[in-house]
DNA sequence: CGAGTGACCGCAA
DNA sequence: ATTGCGGCCACTC
């Protein structure tokens, strides 16, 4: 059997956004805490600027719910594909992250 | 190999 | 409600 534990932390964020369902919006400490380092979440919005940026990245917010300002593009752009997932965006870029965030 | 750094989070004034 | 500061951990140069 694989042991996950071989995983880099990076191959565990890449599985965990890479399975987030259309529509849904996870948090950054969401995806450090679904790795094993609930604390890591800057490492999260590490692997998002260095890591592959095929990834749903969009779909990944803060905890308030406010979009990521190093998006491409900056919230505006952000703002833009989160539209484009079905997902509504408030004038303040920020999203209902409480009614939309995913829970595996 | 060492030090710096960041698409964060939580708390205090 | 907003603003500022520190802590945390893996990745890059």
């Amino acid at each position: 059997m694989v042991r996950l534990i071989a995983m880099q932390f990076r191959d565990r964020v890449y599985k965990i956004v890479a399975q987030i369902p259309r529509g849904r919006v996870v948090t950054y400490g969401q995806v450090a805490a679904l790795c094993g380092r609930p604390r890591a979440a800057r490492i999260v919005g590490g692997i998002a600027h260095w890591g592959d940026h095929s990834l749903p990245w969009q779909r990944v917010v803060h905890k308030d719910g406010s979009l990521a300002a190093g998006y491409p593009g900056g919230v505006e752009g952000h703002k833009q594909v989160l539209e484009a997932e079905g997902i509504r965006v408030s004038k303040d870029y920020k999203v209902d992250i409480e009614r939309l965030k995913w829970n595996p």
